[in-house]
DNA sequence: ATCCCGAGGG
DNA sequence: CCCTCTGGAT
């Protein structure tokens, strides 16, 4: 397992990759990139960015958003794919945002959940880059990252993952840790075909050294 | 553990 | 063709 230690000095390296990382969901208000990131579940945040322009030209506000119709929502983000699931979430959550916070969005992550939609990664997110709240949200990107580098075992759940990076990194640095592992993770340690070669990571990176080896055979 | 679910990439 | 995408609800 790596060390805190490491995992800072792994971290130190994607920031020198990434030195500017932060969300690339397009929005003008909280509430918008509340709603963004909902709809980014399974979905590449360009997808998503496509389809918002349209949805907050005719939907720019959880009062709008709230008294929509439900055939409409789901025609316009049909392209994002899990879009009938998304599309009553969205409406749903704009409907209690107006019941219970005048239109506006709660700033903590124990009142995010409670909002249909709306899991851990994606409170933390919102609460992270909206309101600053101190959280690492991990998505598939962190989640594939941490176990690629041994930041914590293969086997760990999601939230697990989450408690070892809290750990092992400074509190005032989870939030921009987010952001860059993801693009870490997006861009350069990717799913299906990592770049490997050449990684700055790579002399920490079992995972890394052994498919240079594969690619060797 | 399973379902949702279209688009883009390899 | 198959895999993956800033997951959440059941």
């Amino acid at each position: 397992m790596l060390s805190g230690k490491k995992t800072v000095e792994a971290l130190d390296r994607m920031e020198l990759m990434y030195p500017d990382a932060k969300g690339e969901l397009d929005h003008e208000t909280p509430f918008q990139y509340l709603i963004a990131v909902i709809m980014s579940a399974q979905a590449t945040d360009v997808s998503v960015n496509k389809v918002t322009p349209t949805l907050f030209a005719s939907y720019p506000t959880a009062h709008d958003l709230a008294k929509a119709p439900l055939e409409d929502v789901m025609e316009k983000i049909k392209t994002i794919g899990l879009y009938k699931n998304k599309a009553k979430n969205i409406i749903k959550t704009s409907q209690m945002l107006v019941e219970q916070y005048d239109g506006e969005i709660p700033q903590t992550i124990k009142e995010l959940v409670k909002l249909p939609g709306v899991g851990i990664k994606t409170a933390n997110v919102v609460a992270g880059d909206m309101f600053n709240v101190p959280a690492i949200a991990v998505d598939t990107h962190v989640e594939r990252v941490s176990k690629r580098l041994r930041i914590c075992k293969q086997s760990v759940s999601v939230t697990e993952v989450e408690e070892v990076l809290m750990k092992k990194i400074p509190r005032e640095r989870w939030v921009q840790a987010h952001h860059t592992i993801i693009l870490f993770g997006r861009y350069h340690c990717t799913a299906r075909a990592p770049k490997c070669e050449g990684c700055p990571l790579l002399d920490m990176c079992i995972e890394g050294q052994r498919n240079l080896i594969k690619k060797e055979k």
